[in-house]
DNA sequence: AAAAAAATTGAACGACGTTCATTTTTATAT
DNA sequence: ATATAAAAATGAACGTCGTTCAATTTTTTT
């Protein structure tokens, strides 16, 4: 049987989650550079010292972010993966490219924050690194199905390519420091681009 | 006629220089995250104040590395475009986009310098902006001869969008973080996947 | 209720980019 | 050549940042 936790760690648990959403609120305001240690120590009502004891430091803090955030985007593909049917495994592709796509677009900062983090460490734990590669899991069965005599080897190296590739347009397509392409274009190059490889699968 | 230049403003370009060639030294070696003042003001031998003097701020700093960088990966483009004959402008695409992938490799922190700067103002200069749109010029030439029916607008957007799957292959490939892909067989999914867009746009 | 353990605090530290009064060097005018 | 004005170089100092730690307060255990 499991001890019931102290107050301690429930206050624990609760300064955490409180740290992780005042965390968010300030990346989706301002971005990752934004996060500063003051800021956030105080938006929970902590000494700055005491940041230490719910996080072990900052690159922990982005990182526990970071795996928040790739749960959701998990979800979100999840759903996209769903939109289609199992036998149409193109549209399957499809709709997981455009749920990133979707899921970059509404969570811009956070989903940005994935890449822009600057770990003073830049070694990713082994949980983090499982997370991203987790994500590529949505594109197993459609894949199978679109290249039945490749071996699974192929088969993880084009969905990654793939994977990279809409990555890519969605990257530079949202970077608004260019000149911006119209939401509806950039989905409508997504959907060419993952027609137009899974084709040439064939 | 132009006036022969001062003692003082060959001097300034000498330093110029010499703080260029310093900041290259220490992002190729330890990325663009080591770039630090104090380091830098000791490497060319001038006090930390006088830095100011060759460059506004760090930003100005990092923003004319990434434009010396540019110009250089917009030669080595070139070069790739011309590794084909422009009667075969598939062929002209794939030789752009693996040497894309050449140049990132080959000047990985560098390339890497590119996308991981963190400006204080986030805004880029005009002069930044035109050379990174004008990295796509080497694609106009091919793009017309694949859609001699297409609007300009429409090109555009088909290059940009190819590039852009290129780049996320690219620098998902490149992403020693995660598992590494063989350098050989990512070369070979970027030519697939150029053909394979290509194919589809006649 | 006392003792031990754990958690919290905030002042202090070192590193950073940037500024500025002062000094030194260079350019201009006599 | 020399005096004067202008420009450039200096390095100490400032504000901000993440992080540490001795001292204090709170919680848990005996």
């Amino acid at each position: 049987m499991s001890k019931a936790p102290s107050a301690t760690t429930l206050r624990r648990e609760a300064q955490f989650e409180a740290l992780m959403q005042s965390a968010e609120k300030r990346i989706c305001e301002d971005g990752v550079g934004a996060l500063k240690a003051r800021d956030l120590a105080a938006d929970i009502g902590v000494a700055l010292g005491g940041l230490y004891n719910i996080v072990a430091d900052m690159d922990d803090l982005m990182l526990r972010l970071a795996q928040r955030t790739m749960v959701r985007l998990d979800a979100a593909l999840e759903a996209g993966a769903a939109s289609a049917a199992a036998e149409h495994p193109v549209e399957v592709l499809e709709g997981i490219a455009l749920a990133y796509y979707d899921f970059a677009r509404q969570n811009l900062q956070l989903w940005r924050a994935l890449f822009e983090m600057r770990l003073k460490n830049p070694a990713l734990p082994e949980w983090n690194i499982q997370a991203q590669l987790g994500l590529f899991r949505h594109m197993n069965a459609p894949m199978t199905a679109l290249m039945p005599a490749a071996s699974e080897a192929e088969r993880i190296l084009v969905a990654r390519t793939l994977f990279s590739a809409v990555h890519g347009i969605v990257f530079v397509g949202l970077e608004e420091r260019l000149i911006a392409v119209p939401q509806e274009a950039l989905a409508q190059q997504i959907r060419w681009l993952v027609r137009a490889a899974c084709k040439d699968l064939k």
